[in-house]
DNA sequence: GCATGATCATGC
DNA sequence: GCATGATCATGC
């Protein structure tokens, strides 16, 4: 191979030739030749026909000379030359055994991820893998105010397993630094050291927010975030929330109005779609046109919840809506609405007086807890049963047609209810309904209880 | 007053 | 043209 395997310069001078390349052009004869069995994902192909190594578990990193790592990771499109992170990066197994007698600073994680040889391909459906195309070669490293945050993250990991919690453990847990599960579909369980019950395996990971922000850093797009912290010396004593909610404290018992007081009323209508969206950006100190940098690497979900005077938030809330035939062919691990309830999410409460005002009342971050993630489990599934057996019209009554869907009856946590223009508003179905003979059906989405919010989020702590 | 089905309005 | 956040309408 044509590079010194102890030289940064000649790994990353040699890793520049796959940029706008696929493997088969820079491999060919190689690949062609008889050891390519049209096997292997890749970056297992990366490894062993571009760098001539034989792919590796090792706990040191891929390129252990100069301490750095090699990963590969897929892009989609979005508009015409921006990439997005297709998925999250899965990084090394956490060990659930031994991990808890690491530190940070000495931890398997730190060593093998501080230093990254990121190679960035453009997934293509039905294109053979060797055909992908690369975008990005980048050199990376975990910047200073992001290491806090991760390291907190991986500290908190620590923390459930210490606690024998391992199999509670959600990617909601943690800002940047996931714990995804990997392996077979749901299976795959192993010990952990506090504890009898077996958890699931999981990978530590980088969020696909975090991700689209090393791909912008990378392929230095022009950004338009606004940063919540500047410096890691913010975060020596305060966690990144507490941060966040502190910065709410003085908004706290005022009404809407007092809080955009002088504010471009433009901007501040309250008849826009985006007014609360605004609000919190005002409050927390962000320009209207910018993003949270932070909640954005972080996947962090806002959601703005008005309380009636009685504490009743006034409305549920809803997510994207699922597609029939795609939820009939997923499982649970792979399933959108998986990622929804994993995420990690900030409540901003605001509550109507009796006279009728409303006023900033409590701002949580919050993630679901693990029985309530298998709560949600459980509605999914059910949901998929029923679109699965054509079971989706219960009856019809004055013209209005009741479904089987699971309602706020059948879950505390979660119900499933249309989200579309109008009833005409469809999706296809993959089978038709048995009681109308129907071929697609009003766009549906799960949607959390309002009284599941009251119960579960508002009230507690 | 709430649950459920239905729909609206804005912005990309 | 559609996703998203938000709201309405009706019957129990």
């Amino acid at each position: 191979m044509n590079y010194q395997s102890n030289d940064l310069k000649s790994i990353l001078e040699y890793s520049k030739n796959l940029i706008d390349k696929s493997l088969r052009d820079v491999c060919g004869e190689d690949l062609l030749s008889n050891t390519y069995k049209g096997k292997g994902n890749f970056g297992q192909l990366l490894e062993k026909y571009f760098y001539g190594y034989e792919p590796n578990s090792k706990s040191v990193a891929d390129f252990d000379k100069v301490g750095m790592e090699l990963k590969t990771s897929p892009l989609k499109i979005i508009n015409k030359n921006k990439f997005r992170s297709k998925e999250r990066l899965v990084l090394n197994i956490i060990n659930y055994l031994d991990i808890h007698s690491e530190k940070f600073e000495e931890s398997t994680f730190l060593k093998k991820n501080y230093h990254i040889l990121m190679i960035f391909y453009l997934y293509q459906i039905d294109v053979e893998v060797i055909d992908y195309i690369v975008k990005i070669v980048g050199d990376w490293k975990i910047p200073a105010v992001d290491l806090e945050i991760i390291k907190r993250d991986w500290e908190s990991i620590c923390e459930k397993i210490k606690n024998g919690k391992a199999h509670e453990i959600s990617e909601g847990d943690t800002i940047y630094l996931g714990a995804c599960t990997k392996g077979a579909k749901g299976g795959n369980l192993r010990p952990q050291p506090f504890s009898q019950i077996r958890a699931k395996q999981r990978a530590f990971s980088f969020k696909q927010g975090y991700l689209n922000h090393i791909i912008a850093s990378l392929s230095n797009y022009k950004s338009d975030y606004g940063k919540l912290i500047s410096s890691p010396l913010e975060l020596s004593n305060k966690s990144f929330e507490q941060i966040v909610v502190e910065k709410f404290n003085p908004y706290l018992n005022k009404s809407i109005e007092d809080i955009v007081q002088g504010l471009s009323e433009k901007s501040f209508n309250s008849n826009s779609k985006n007014f609360f969206s605004n609000v919190t950006k005002h409050i927390l100190g962000i320009e209207l046109n910018q993003e949270i940098e932070e909640f954005d690497k972080a996947g962090i979900i806002v959601k703005t919840i008005r309380l009636k005077s009685n504490g009743l938030p006034k409305e549920d809330v809803s997510f994207p809506n699922f597609s029939f035939s795609e939820i009939i062919n997923q499982d649970w691990e792979e399933s959108d609405f998986k990622d929804v309830v994993e995420s990690k999410f900030l409540f901003v409460f605001y509550r109507y007086t009796q006279d009728n005002s409303l006023i900033l009342d409590k701002v949580k971050f919050w993630n679901m807890s693990f029985e309530e993630i298998n709560e949600s489990q459980r509605v999914w599934e059910f949901t998929k049963e029923i679109v699965t057996q054509g079971n989706i019209v219960n009856r019809i009554y004055e013209g209005k047609r009741f479904t089987n869907f699971p309602s706020k009856k059948f879950s505390k946590v979660s119900h499933v209810r249309p989200h579309a223009l109008n009833s005409k508003d469809t999706y296809p179905l993959p089978i038709k309904d048995k009681v109308t003979g129907l071929s697609e059906y009003t766009k549906h989405c799960f949607w959390l209880n309002n009284s599941f919010i009251r119960d579960n989020i508002y009230s507690k702590d």
